[in-house]
RNA sequence: GGGCUCAUAGUCCAGGUCGGUUAUGACGUCGCCCUUACACGGCGAAGAUCCGGGGUUCAAAUCCCCGUGGGCCCA
């Protein structure tokens, strides 16, 4: 009997036949039907190279769904794009070219950046493939599209025009050097020396003074508050009562706050719009009423009285004098201070309000939380970061960026009376370099429009991705039945943003929630559990690991890595050696594959036991996949597969199935029962090894696609696994003994098989050849 | 600074809700073995005071409290 299997080890070279058939057949095309379930695929962000390797193991897993949502009959819907805006582009372009984007033309630099874009997407698209990703990768989206943005653009049109976007103040960063706003992302901090000067601050109808510390006497003037830690026993008396600033004589009242550092001056701290961020975080959550200090044009403004006008160096040197003068000061350290200055000029950045456009989310919270009660998580305990955001969200959505590769905000202005016009939705607008589709201005008949030129935060794109690929606004039989979606697989580290803006979009344009599941996975780490970082060196190039190992064997390992939401190791030694579990399985299918099918038989005790504890696993593996978990199945697969079925019960039924001192109906019921349990077990696996399982399937079972197949399912046949013990013990035992007495395991022993195994004695007697 | 989360052999992970056998499995290590699927293998062995401290209990890896360290998000 010649194996139909020759080769000795599965080659992962195969994958890429695997992947040729599967091309050419068209097998994961999209077909809308009545039912749909519509996977709301995370568009991965090329932001630079290497792509993170805990990337390339979440949408293996992201495609896990998939195909184990088709073996459950499902009709899949499950489009692929490519997020394309945003600040890290504009940054990889910047060091790629070494240009400054203020300081290139417009459309230029744009151009740039789709280059590099182009560049970076390509090379995950092919990561995306290899892996075996079963979406559509061929017609993938992209968010920076004419088509993606134009919908961006006419969700926002809509919103203005139900009134729930306005315009308020925001601290920006502020490059005043250059005139320009700086993302967080660019900023660094630099030790720069400075003077810490202790102030006197007198407490209103008392003698008493208070000493207080700033590197930042020139904020005097936008002091709102004083603040001192709640376990600072010194100021205990005074919290609640007022305190005159120095100078202005303005009355601000001192409380407590536990961002006050004991240690650091004299433990008071006056809060100022704007010192630095800790005074943006507590002026928003105090409610304080910020003080313009610092202009546009980088000088004091008219709130600083008599220093306006100065630079705040100037006003600083200034300020000093008068507080000396004055008797306000206590004494002045030299001292070496952490500053923000701009990643590229070095400049120290100012923190600036500036008028910025909002989007209304606070009235929605509630909506929001009702929502989420509804929405499956998986795993349960990561509902929480979305309920803990939801309830300390404190303003509402800052939605403008000044930057330029984004999603153009489509408002034009008239010229004479500055009144904001939105054009039409429908179409994709770019006002920094088109005529302003409005003819006259509503308010004072103007005829003539600047656009505007600022972008949306990236987020207003990414998080209307269900109603894109449901082409929501498009076509309506479509949009009806494939929203709301099924399942929003994503990432921990961006409910709060991904996640959450999707809710609050999705409610405000269609009044119904976007998924009815959301999957959140844990966070990819290196080796020694610490995050992989370029600049550090740990990060791992995901292509040449599975070039090398191929892609079941980083999807399994991907799978068994970890629990689902937990966060994960990537080890590159871990991966390698998974790679032993899909040659063992490779083997077995090998032997398995030199005996005929049989379409039915008599199972023999021996292969009641093997079928009973394949029953089992089975309802274990429907217990993971039912919530996407594929740590689960690929566990419990891998022991049965390997401990059970290989180790045990092949070695038991081998003379059986080779027909030597049995029957032929003996022998065809270990034969049956052989292919029985491999095609099952490749049916469980097929969602996490879809290239192996096809191969092997179409190689020993049948030319049908195994993807085509559904799940298998328990039959319930006569409980043998409480045998289970016993026998991996007595095999153990014979093994043990025949070693220790220096005895080939085809040697005769004398062994008596215990009582409670005496319906399995003739298949044992044949195993370990018993006298 | 706040929230969430994690900590179990050299390494990774299970068990933890609902306290009670000898704490699961894999990788790695070591020893023996070519046995008609597999040496990319088989069999066997060694290896864990379950992060530290306290508490509850007849009994704690498991429940509670306090630390320490890692991760993510927010500030």
């Amino acid at each position: 009997m010649d194996p139909k299997i020759s080769e000795k080890a599965w080659n992962p070279d195969l994958e890429q036949q695997v992947l040729k058939k599967w091309e050419e057949t068209n097998l994961y095309d999209f077909v809308l039907a009545e039912k749909n379930y519509t996977i709301d695929t995370p568009p991965p962000y090329p932001s630079g190279r290497p792509w993170h390797i805990g990337a390339a193991s979440h949408y293996s897993q992201i495609d896990m769904i998939a195909r184990t949502a088709r073996m459950t009959g499902k009709n899949v819907y499950f489009p692929i794009g490519i997020d394309r805006n945003g600040l890290p582009v504009e940054l990889y372009t910047e060091k790629k070219h070494n240009i400054r984007m203020r300081e290139t033309e417009r459309g230029e630099f744009l151009n740039l950046c789709k280059e590099a874009l182009d560049d970076l997407e390509s090379e995950m698209i092919q990561i995306m493939k290899s892996l075996g990703i079963s979406g559509g990768i061929k017609d993938h989206y992209r968010t920076d599209s004419e088509e993606y943005r134009a919908l961006t653009q006419s969700t926002f049109i809509e919103l203005w025009k139900k009134g729930q976007i306005y315009l308020a103040n925001r601290p920006n960063n502020y490059d005043w050097v250059s005139g320009t706003t700086i993302a967080d992302a660019e900023i660094t901090y630099l030790d720069l020396p400075t003077k810490l000067v202790y102030m006197k601050f007198g407490v209103k109808d008392s003698e008493r003074k208070i000493i207080i510390a700033s590197t930042r006497p020139e904020l005097l003037c936008a002091c709102k508050t004083i603040i001192v830690n709640e376990e600072d026993e010194r100021y205990a008396d005074l919290v609640g009562k007022k305190i005159l600033v120095p100078i202005f004589d303005n009355e601000v009242e001192i409380r407590t706050h536990h961002s006050a550092q004991k240690e650091f001056g004299s433990g008071a701290v006056m809060v100022c719009s704007y010192g630095d961020q800790n005074d943006v975080a507590l002026f928003r959550e105090l409610k304080l009423e910020e003080i313009v200090a610092i202009g546009l044009d980088g000088k004091m403004t008219e709130a600083a009285g008599e220093y306006a006008g100065l630079k705040p160096k100037q006003a600083r040197a200034k300020i000093i004098e008068d507080l000396e003068q004055n008797n306000f000061v206590e004494k002045i350290e030299e001292i070496s201070h952490r500053t923000p200055v701009s990643e590229r000029s070095k400049n120290p950045i100012e923190i600036i309000p500036m008028e910025e456009y909002y989007l209304k989310q606070m009235d929605s919270v509630e909506k929001i939380k009702g929502l989420g009660k509804e929405i499956t998580f998986h795993p349960e305990m990561h509902k929480q970061i979305l309920m803990n955001w939801l309830d300390s969200i404190s303003i509402d959505w800052p939605i403008s960026r000044r930057r330029y590769y984004g999603t153009e905000i489509p408002i034009w202005y008239c010229k004479k009376c500055s009144e904001p016009h939105v054009p039409e939705p429908g179409k994709y607008y770019r006002p920094w370099k088109e005529e302003s589709p409005i003819s006259n201005c509503s308010k004072c008949n103007g005829t003539e429009f600047v656009g505007e030129e600022r972008t949306f935060d990236t987020w207003m794109d990414s998080s209307i991705s269900p109603l894109f690929v449901t082409k929501f606004q498009k076509d309506e039989e479509f949009f009806k039945k494939t929203y709301p979606t099924g399942i929003r697989p994503q990432a921990k580290d961006i409910v709060r943003t991904w996640l959450y803006y999707t809710l609050l979009r999705c409610e405000q344009l269609t009044g119904k929630k976007p998924w009815s599941e959301a999957w959140i996975m844990g966070y990819g780490l290196d080796e020694k559990g610490m995050k992989m970082s370029k600049s550090k060196g740990n990060a791992l190039d995901p292509l040449p690991v599975i070039e090398r190992i191929g892609a079941d064997t980083f999807r399994f390992w991907s799978a068994s890595e970890a629990n689902h939401g937990y966060d994960f190791r990537c080890s590159e030694q871990k991966m390698d050696s998974t790679k032993k579990f899909l040659s063992k399985l490779w083997n077995v299918s090998r032997f398995l594959s030199s005996f005929p099918l049989v379409e039915s038989a008599t199972p023999t005790d021996t292969d009641k036991w093997i079928l009973s504890e394949l029953d089992k696993l089975i309802s274990e593996c429907h217990k993971g996949y039912e919530k996407y978990n594929f740590f689960v199945p690929a566990i419990a697969i891998r022991e049965f597969t390997w401990n059970l079925f290989a180790a045990n019960y092949i070695e038991m039924v081998k003379a059986r199935a080779y027909g030597i001192g049995f029957s032929d109906e003996e022998k065809n019921a270990a034969i049956f029962t052989l292919h029985k349990v491999l095609s099952t077990i490749l049916k469980l696996l097929a969602p996490i090894t879809p290239f192996i399982t096809e191969h092997l399937w179409q190689t020993l079972y049948s030319n049908e696609s195994i993807h085509k197949q559904r799940q298998a399912q328990p039959e319930s046949p006569e409980d043998y696994t409480s045998f289970t013990k016993e026998i991996t013990e007595f095999n153990s035992k014979v093994w043990n003994e025949k070693k220790s007495k220096g005895l080939s395991l085809k040697d005769t022993i004398a062994i008596d098989i215990p009582e409670k195994l005496s319906v399995f004695s003739k298949d044992f007697a044949s195993m370990h050849n018993l006298s």
